[in-house]
DNA sequence: CGTCAATTGAGACACAGTCTCGACAAGCGG
DNA sequence: CCGCTTGTCGAGACTGTGTCTCAATTGACG
């Protein structure tokens, strides 16, 4: 396993690439705020950014933090998914085609799916109800391999 | 068409017996937000309802709107589900067994759909990621056929 | 470099949802 | 039918999320 850094489909460059090619400036903050989201494992909050950036002493606004987080998503980099206890989330997508994310119930962590066909059922499904489908969101929940194994250990 | 109170899979009356089963007291507050769900149509919010009690003249405190929801929630009288902009809401369930919800994008009506094999589906998807899945969450956002209809007349 | 619009951080704000608390009443057993 | 017990109530304080405004700053491009 390499450090998170490592990782080229979601490299420091990939996304600052991407977020300029979109329109954007490429400033402190936003390069700031791309490494505090890259160094994270798993669903994070607007929070947890927050608490982030002042343990590493970066002066970044709450404000910017949202609105990065906003332009990240409509640029498909991180994904905004639901917990279960209806808190706002964010996990980073990997891929940039269409899936769903599995996140731990206990840590967290958080594994792309593929949409495995489920994006044609659903719009089946809608159709048979008149609708016609724009949008669906799919989020799973479970035990990741890591938390089973400590939970046998009780 | 029949009127929404003369629906007999979710009439005051089952609902208000659901609610005493599960070990809740009956009272006029909880007797009132029953009423008030049932002749909503939709998506609705906790705002939604509060305006309507105001509207209604009701003596109904804030929190007991929220305290009502969650019970509501928990019995599987309603599902909390996530409008795309990010916004909580609810939905009437009209069955008990499992199923996921349509919500119309453009007059926030909704529709109770089939889980069509999709819970199989995504256990074992999740299997093959090594997690073992405890809850799914499927939200499916589209346009109604009477907004479809509508937006043909433009 | 100089220009200029995009972006920034600070802080005020709007609002959802939670919590506490004393008053109240549902439901039960007598 | 009547009290008792305890769950529930409404009011309002409180917390935390997310938005907005605005003056100051700073990228990007020439
Ligand atoms: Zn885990
Ligand atoms: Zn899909
Ligand atoms: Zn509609
Ligand atoms: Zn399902």
């Amino acid at each position: 396993m390499q450090s998170p850094e490592a990782d080229q489909s979601h490299s420091r460059a990939t996304l600052t690439l991407a977020v300029s090619r979109a329109g954007f400036r490429i400033t402190d903050a936003r390069r700031a705020i791309i490494d505090l989201i890259l160094t994270r494992d798993g669903a994070f909050d607007s929070s947890d950014l927050i608490a982030d950036a002042r343990r590493r002493k970066l002066v970044v606004g709450r404000a910017t933090i949202f609105r990065m987080l906003d332009v990240l998503a409509d640029l498909g980099a991180i994904e905004r998914i639901d917990l279960p206890n209806g808190a706002h989330s964010y996990v980073r997508c990997l891929g940039s085609r269409h899936h769903h994310h599995l996140v731990c119930t206990n840590c967290q962590r958080s594994s792309d799916v593929e949409d495995g066909g489920i994006a044609d059922l659903v719009v089946a499904m809608a159709q048979s109800a008149g609708y016609v489908l724009e949008h669906h969101r799919l989020e799973l929940f479970g035990i990741c391999p890591s938390c089973q194994g400590r939970s046998r250990d009780k």
